[in-house]
DNA sequence: ATTACTGAACGTCAGAATAC
DNA sequence: GTATTCTGACGTTCAGTAAT
């Protein structure tokens, strides 16, 4: 194990960096027992340790497992609804869009037009803000108007928006800001307003384009960590089970082999 | 109260894997 | 072949806990 290596390094392992090749390992071994009982699936498990062990991902491997194997559920292409959806807007409407501030605050879009904000930090309806946009009225065109209401007691505070306009999150600074345009002028989940490259003249243009690129991969970076880790966690997790099932399977099929054992060749005195 | 330790989560980088 | 996505490795931060 590899904290062995970096003992300079004053670390542990720590489930996220925890290495799944040893329960792969006892997957394998497990699973290999099973073939010597059941050679109808030598081709089956051939092809599972050759996944194995070339890896291409977790998602990848999970799935094929999943269609070959008990107990090994399927690594979901989307987070499922409840992790899709931060705990704190749970009891929202159904969110058209969720971005998330650069300080990890929630901003769910609703259908009915409703934007809530939620801190990740607080719990539960303390940390919920509530946005909410209203249709009511034809707002002069290029107008925004936001109302905002006074925090009330439980924490929550509102803004009232006419129009359609989306919210997006603001490209710098520490404290977290929100832009508000129209749907037209609206960017992907994530993009920063920024001039286009035709646009671009000076040095220093340039160089704001590269900065502003930069930024853009290493959130998406960050959003694709975060993706992966909840994958390893699942895999590592679906692994387990795995082990559990094959190691309960073993179980029998050596029991059932013992009684027949005890059949074949009865004792003679 | 302070310190040391631990586990969990995160951000970033580099390189592999995959998509186009 | 290039662009994009995924993932291992590494370092950092933070909260919880036990020892002092």
């Amino acid at each position: 194990m590899w904290w062995h290596q970096h003992n300079l390094c004053f670390r542990h392992p720590v489930e996220e960096d925890y290495s799944s090749g040893d329960l792969e390992k006892k997957v394998a071994t497990i699973a290999e027992t099973d073939e010597s009982a059941e050679s109808e699936d030598v081709i089956d498990s051939h092809k599972r340790r050759e996944i194995l062990s070339r890896r291409p991902s977790y998602r990848k491997i999970l799935n094929e497992l999943s269609s070959d194997g008990p107990g090994v559920p399927k690594i979901e292409e989307e987070k499922s609804e409840e992790e899709r959806t931060p705990p704190h807007i749970a009891t929202m409407a159904v969110p058209t869009s969720i971005y998330q501030t650069s300080t990890g605050q929630y901003i769910a879009i609703a259908q009915g037009g409703t934007i809530q904000i939620s801190n990740p930090g607080s719990d539960g309806v303390q940390g919920l803000q509530a946005l909410t946009m209203t249709n009511s009225g034809a707002p002069p065109p290029g107008a925004t108007i936001v109302q905002y209401a006074a925090q009330s007691a439980d924490g929550t505070q509102q803004f009232f928006v006419p129009g359609s306009q989306v919210v997006v999150q603001a490209a710098t600074g520490d404290m977290p800001t929100y832009q508000i345009r129209a749907p037209t002028t609206a960017l992907p989940q994530g993009v920063v307003m920024a001039a286009s490259p035709g646009s671009l003249h000076s040095p220093q243009q340039l160089a704001e384009e590269a900065t502003r690129k930069r930024e853009l991969r290493l959130m998406k970076n960050r959003e694709a960590a975060k993706e992966c880790r909840r994958r390893k966690k699942e895999y590592v997790k679906c692994l387990e089970s795995r082990v559990a099932v094959l190691e309960v399977q073993n179980k029998k099929l050596i029991e059932e082999l013992e009684t027949l054992k005890d059949i074949c060749s009865p004792k003679t005195d």
